[in-house]
DNA sequence: TTCATTCTTAAGGATTTCTTAAAGTCCCCC
DNA sequence: GGGGGACTTTAAGAAATCCTTAAGAATGAA
């Protein structure tokens, strides 16, 4: 079994001509989903994680910029690019305000699109990443406090702490760690083995429990 | 004294009119560093951490792309704004998989160039409700005070709490809390508890009781 | 292949949170 | 100042959630 490694993407697009058209032409490079109206778009964007969105300005039923806003007041991070036939300054202005990304008008070409969403789903996994007084060597699979022996850790031990430290403060749900960490069949129940697994070998208060509702790196101040 | 919280914007940009133009332009919103070639560049961009960076294409020294790529390989991953005259496609896409976050050609309209940093530099954290010297995670269900420790609500607690700081100053009475945050079931006595359960974690003064009506978030003059 | 490590699943126990109730305290009005 | 209602505090059982452990399956290395 293979698992599919490409990005997740949500596409937002009335246009029954250009909605498919779009999908195509994305399709080698992203797992498409394609929904034609803002409502849809809302349950679509918050049923589950995406890495991230194409919407069109005009819809109908929500407002493409309303749309975004509400994502974004619901604390969705996923990365958004706004499509549109409106080029005027002021409507980019309010597009990229509402909380988008970027901002792209048609008619628009193939490859700056692709280009655009490439930016937007790049990753920069930096060969180090700081954890309040740990540092997390994503590459050789290891933590270590300051003035601390190595602790190594295990490909998903490592995947999962590499993904709440991509946020500090963000509290994820199990599912979104799920969805970053493992494959889409696992029970969310996986994610507390690990948490725990993390805990042991790391201190007990890096990662902090919403009970509810998830985990999530805190700051050091407790 | 106040201290200043503009994001730093490091500007990298040759032409001696557009530079000092755009320079003053961004002026209000953004702490600018102005540099004439890559070379220069690079070594401000090495030097100190930077939130947003705003790259010329065509620069004497060392071409903006190339710049951008030495950024990224060294684990730079501050946002970059390229600006150029070069529309076609084809150098849009080099320049945005050579690492830059987005694309803006020349002539470019100052409103967008404005939105577009925004667009970069906006941070995601999750939604922060302040009340007087507190501030609510509702998602992460925490409070703290100003320099203060960080303090974990139950979900219940961060209910009653988020529906009084919707409308701060407002009185509300026990009947439209419960309505809001428990089950219709219960008796309106659950709100004394849990109001008491949020003084204990928190300051006294931050919920007001007004005798006979309900409660409310004070104006923190108490 | 064989062994060691890692991954995954499952389940009981531990902990946290919710809800209710009742006693204690305060405030307002007479 | 006293009476009565309103508010505060405490406590404890019930419910929901999480932690921990362990063991079998899968994976990778020798």
């Amino acid at each position: 079994m293979t698992t599919d490694t490409r990005p997740s993407l949500l596409l937002v697009e009335d246009d029954p001509i250009l909605g498919p058209l779009i999908a195509e032409l994305l399709e080698g490079d992203y797992r498409i989903r394609l929904v034609a109206d803002g409502k849809s778009g809302l349950t679509a964007a918050l049923g589950e994680p995406w890495d991230v969105m194409v919407i069109d300005r005009g819809l109908p039923g929500m407002d493409g910029i309303a749309l975004i806003s509400s994502l974004r007041a619901k604390g969705i991070s996923t990365p958004v690019l706004i499509l549109t036939a409106l080029g005027a300054t002021d409507e980019k202005v309010r597009g990229l305000d509402s909380g988008a990304n970027d901002y792209l008008t048609k008619p628009f070409d193939a490859g700056e699109l692709a280009a655009r969403l490439r930016a937007l789903t790049r990753s920069y996994t930096q060969p180090m990443v700081s954890i309040g007084d740990w540092e997390l060597n994503a590459v050789g699979r290891s933590v270590r406090s300051v003035y601390g022996p190595l602790v190594t850790l295990t490909a998903k031990e490592c995947e999962l702490l590499a993904a709440l430290a991509t946020e500090p403060e963000r509290v994820f749900s199990r599912d979104e760690l799920i969805r970053s960490v493992f494959p889409p069949t696992d029970q969310p129940s996986v994610i507390d083995t690990y948490v725990h697994h993390l805990r042991r070998k790391i201190s007990r208060n890096v990662i902090r429990t919403v009970h509810g509702v998830g985990y999530q790196i805190g700051d050091g101040h407790e």
